[in-house]
DNA sequence: TTGAAAGCGGTACCAT
DNA sequence: ATGGTACCGCTTTCAA
């Protein structure tokens, strides 16, 4: 990059100042001694040559960069951006940059991705990617944002099991005749949190209810599992979803089958995704903090990196209903 | 990062294999005389050390990462998901990291991240952010995406004017009483290119329209927009939207209007976001090759980036008509 | 308070 | 075909 003129090293401050690099060295980096004059006369050889040190040379030096690693199962599910832009924010603030690594829920890339963080020194990784995706042994500090390994130290989720029994809570107040619960992955956490918190609500007031599985959080999974609903329950009347994603496609399956929402079949989501409050019928759902998840993991693994305490290892953020149109009026108060 | 054992250098394979650091490079790198003899040993090396060269030891020198910057305008709207998703697909492949840089509409942020790839030696650059938004002079090489500055030699995106008509044609297709247009931030050429094809056509037919304007891509403005519409032209009976997001406002405003859509009201999207699919009902709107454009804008970028022959300086990817059910019955035809 | 010099982990020139 | 070595830009001892 810029090719125009040759970018200015330390050795030209240097110079320009009559100092030694070292000297220039420590004026930039506040460490050791640098005489008031000395400062004076760096400071205006800086603006001057609009000097920016070499981040590649004091990572080679330092062994570590200002580069944090960040895997993601899946960009283009709407909840990771939301992640990933706290994650940034949080960390663009402190001058580090964030390196992508989207792995579409493919062990292998994830362990590519390590590799090539390491590779490239970065002072700390966030993922939201388990680990039985991947193999994170040494990979140190780590943070997991939402997906969360079972031997991970650092970590921060949504407290999904509650937002599980809200979800199941709000359903118990409405009338209801036939309840489908879809359930995600088994192999995620998240989701099988979300589930235990459901069934453990429904289970203790009684009800019925049946199970449909969803292979994954992907899109093209949502619609098969929609459709299977309405083939396996035609006479479905209430379905608690996973994800938002699951909902919105739920309720356009319902939409073909011209079954009215909330009237004919009511639904509660999962998450909260900006586009949940703009679909039709506005869905009801359990907000998921995604922003707030990813900016507070990247505070945490900020702590980490610069030897700060962390009070909280494993941080636990509130889920809470959002009430909009997709459930039916309360029967009980 | 991996504290355990330091990791291995270059030295130690030398070490190991009994030969020096310059023939392990040339074997590494394919570059110069290797016997094969020394290959072996060298391979045996590595694979007992699971040596993997450090990258910024190699950037440092080279002056030149294996990194790419990629600036987004903002990474929560679904359209950058998929670019992004698009070029790290490609360079993943061929060994690059790519450097997240989401600009949050912000210009004084898109100069930062500009400073900050620089400093990590980043290879190219790859941005959907205009040129109004950040001095590129100097970086190099730039591809842009999407959206294209004016002065730009690389770049990449959808036939918009011709998007725009294909949308005013669908419209033409089908009895209007009064058209709205809503034209995107007047700054961002493709919402220009999009609302020029629009209108041409619109135009060209003798068609009264009115238009309605929408700050930003957020969607805050979608939503705002869209109370806007109604308020304004209480009688509308048929919108061409900007992006899928204005539409999909656009159609929940209707529903709270109690107007039916697309009997009431018809309305055309433009994106063809992966959601779009899934909300009631499933939006009509024109298709543009979102991973498509990140994948080959990062492969435009590649062959810059290993002197390699561009033969196409600005590619510009077709836009197509998606039928689903947010316009009315055909008149004619 | 300052500066000379070693070294981070590679690459590539130049001998041999 | 191989290896010694300078060097990329910066930080950090250590001596002055």
């Amino acid at each position: 990059m810029k090719d125009g003129e040759q970018m200015a090293t330390i050795r030209d401050v240097a110079k320009l100042a009559g100092l030694s690099v070292a000297t220039v060295s420590r004026a930039i980096n506040g460490s050791g001694y640098v005489s008031e004059e000395s400062r004076q006369k760096i400071e205006h050889a800086v603006a001057e040559l609009d000097f920016r040190p070499n981040e590649v040379a004091r990572s080679l030096f330092q062994k570590k960069s200002k580069l944090v690693g960040l895997l993601l199962p899946d960009i283009s599910n709407p909840f990771f951006p939301l992640l990933a832009k706290g994650v940034e924010d949080f960390l663009q603030k402190k001058g580090y940059q964030v390196i992508l690594g989207n792995v579409q829920e493919n062990p292998e890339r994830a362990n590519d991705y390590l590799h090539a963080f390491h590779q490239n020194n970065v002072a700390g990784v966030l993922s939201a990617v388990d680990n039985d995706y991947a193999f994170y042994d040494n990979v140190h500090p780590l943070v997991f944002l939402d997906r969360v390994g079972n031997d991970s130290e650092y970590s921060i989720h949504a407290d999904d099991v509650s937002g599980g029994a809200i979800a199941a809570r709000a359903i118990l107040k409405r009338k209801t005749k036939q309840i489908i619960v879809i359930s995600g992955p088994k192999e995620i956490d998240r989701s099988k949190e979300r589930l235990q918190g459901v069934l453990s609500v429904l289970e203790e007031s009684k009800k019925d209810y049946s199970l449909v599985h969803s292979a994954s959080f992907l899109l093209e999974d949502a619609i098969i599992t929609a459709q299977t609903v309405f083939k396996q329950f035609p006479t479905v009347d209430t379905v608690i979803a996973p994800s938002d994603i699951h909902a919105i496609a739920l309720i356009q399956e319902a939409y073909r089958h011209n079954i009215k929402v909330p009237k004919d079949l009511q639904v509660i989501g999962y998450d909260d995704i900006p586009i949940s409050n703009l679909v039709v019928p506005p869905l009801t759902t359990i907000h998921q903090p995604a922003y707030e998840m990813g900016y507070k993991g990247a505070e945490m693994l900020y702590k980490l990196m610069n030897e700060q305490e962390v009070k909280q290892k494993k941080l636990i953020l509130p889920t809470r209903l959002i009430e909009r149109d997709t459930l039916r009026k309360k029967e009980t108060q």
